[in-house]
RNA sequence: UCCGGGUUGGGGUAGUGGUUAUCCUUCAGCCUUGUGGAGGCUGAGACGCGGGUUCGAUUCUCGCACCCGGACCCA
């Protein structure tokens, strides 16, 4: 026996059959947006992350040299790979662009309840506009796919801030704040004491009046008292988008899983306005289910045009835990539309049976381990085959074969040469 | 990298310093090549690896590996 490798999974047919219905709401939802699907390969440059993040994000890249020696890995996001693409045809690519991919990605991390190391994201980006229309138009997508999933407000919500408002208040404050130490502060702050989490804010550069004013103010999440706190340029142009954001959720019908909330401050270096979680709303799987937000400055970086930005990549690990915890994780039931049993030699009659019921769409299933009659009807119950179809050597003498239905165990027998015949599913209320 | 918990047939478990390691389930076959869901019978299948203590270790002990949580991290 060989092990399997730490952080990759097998998906047996049942698991793998709920992945499948995951990914086709996912994508199904994704499609009537008109988002158009992407390929994308699983390995890139490793100077696409090395570049940005430097040599240490190597320690969680699958990264090594091929044989013509480049510096490649496993591709860990899509982020860099849509944006190289983006860059790539900026010219002949209509905007807004609108694109979908579901694909495996890999980090060499540490394995936890929802984490990974080969794991299965659902990106969906659009690029080139910069409107609130198209930040609205990403968590409505969102709001679509989970309620198209079985999920209702009760189980998900999505905590939405601006990038700019956390900053743009500690940036008002007279005093020399080091901000980035103060967002750490603020991302840390569900975790530790309300007292603990002053002291970093004082360690910032507050005063300890300060702290407590600022706690309060991220904690209410009223935009109205933000903008009369700090009434700078920056402040009031991320309150007036984040409104506009959520007057168009609103409209698009996903306004009302979104709650403003100010702290949601983690996240990718890269966001430069509204930025979102998607969390539990019951709070059994406290970390947060995926993100997304803009990213306006991303494709510049690459070498691009300036091209606005804005996305989500939910992740199935975490999003699976949460169907799961709902109750609404997609179980699966094998079913069988045909099983043509057969006795004795009647293979030639069984296989035309078979291949008939085949050509017309039907998943049909026959004899192939050469069991006995109890057998393969106990096989048949198995794979809740809903018509046993018995081509039987008896049967056959008489030129005919038997119907049986599973469910009641009815059964009646027709001319041979009659069935399927005309019908196009025949079963056993319809010959009887 | 760190912290906690764990490891007995495919899955779930009981148990023990000493004879053939318990039970449930699963799987295969049979009772029953012409009637499944119930039942009965038969069979397959396990003490994570290595060292130590011991006459003897699956059991005690140490180390390692692996698994499950969590911390850190999360581009």
């Amino acid at each position: 026996m060989y092990d399997r490798i730490k952080g990759f999974r097998d998906f047996y047919p049942g698991e793998m059959a709920a992945r499948r219905a995951t990914i086709d709401v996912l994508e199904g939802t994704a499609r009537e947006y008109g988002f158009r699907e992407i390929g994308t390969p699983a390995v890139e440059r490793a100077e696409m992350w090395t570049d940005k993040s430097g040599d240490e994000i190597v320690d969680e890249l699958y990264s090594f040299e091929d044989k013509s020696g480049r510096h490649v890995t496993l591709t860990p996001e899509l982020t860099p790979t849509v944006a190289r693409m983006v860059v790539a045809k900026q010219q002949e690519l209509s905007k807004p662009i609108k694109w979908v991919s579901t694909r495996p990605f890999w980090r060499y991390e540490q394995v936890q309840q929802g984490r990974y190391r080969e794991f299965y994201q659902t990106n969906v980006d659009i690029f080139g506009s910069s409107e609130p229309e198209a930040d609205a138009e990403i968590l409505a997508w969102a709001a679509d796919a989970l309620t198209g999933l079985g999920l209702t407000g009760e189980h998900f919500e999505f905590r939405v801030s601006h990038r700019d408002i956390l900053g743009g208040v500690l940036e008002s404050y007279d005093t020399d704040v080091d901000t980035e130490a103060a967002i750490r502060a603020v991302d840390k702050s569900d975790k530790i004491s309300r007292a603990e989490y002053h002291d970093l804010l004082i360690e910032a550069g507050l005063t300890a009046d300060q702290a407590a004013e600022f706690d309060d103010l991220i904690a209410d999440g009223d935009l109205d008292e933000v903008e009369a706190f700090a009434d700078t340029d920056r402040v009031t142009a991320a309150v007036e988008n984040l409104r506009n954001v959520l007057a168009a959720a609103e409209d698009f019908g996903a306004r009302e899983y979104c709650t403003v909330s100010l702290e949601t401050a983690r996240g990718l270096d890269y966001y430069t306005g509204v930025v979102f979680e998607c969390f539990d709303s019951a709070g059994e799987v406290s970390r947060s289910i995926f993100g997304g937000g803009r990213y306006d400055d991303l494709i510049e970086g690459f070498g691009g045009q300036p091209t606005p930005a804005v996305g989500v990549a939910p992740g199935h690990a975490t999003l699976s835990l949460l169907l799961q915890r709902a109750g609404v994780w997609p179980d699966e039931e094998v079913q069988t539309d045909y099983y043509v049993l057969q006795i004795g030699d009647t293979r030639p009659e069984a296989a035309r049976i078979v291949r008939e019921l085949r050509e017309q769409g039907h998943v049909v299933e026959t004899d192939i381990a050469g069991r006995s009659f109890g057998a393969q009807l106990d096989y048949a119950d198995s794979i809740n085959a809903e018509t046993v179809v018995i081509v039987g050597e008896q049967d056959l003498a008489n030129d005919e074969v038997t119907i049986k239905d599973m469910e009641s165990g009815d059964q009646t027998q027709v001319p041979v040469d009659d069935f399927p015949g005309d019908l196009e599913r025949p079963t056993f209320d319809d010959l009887a």
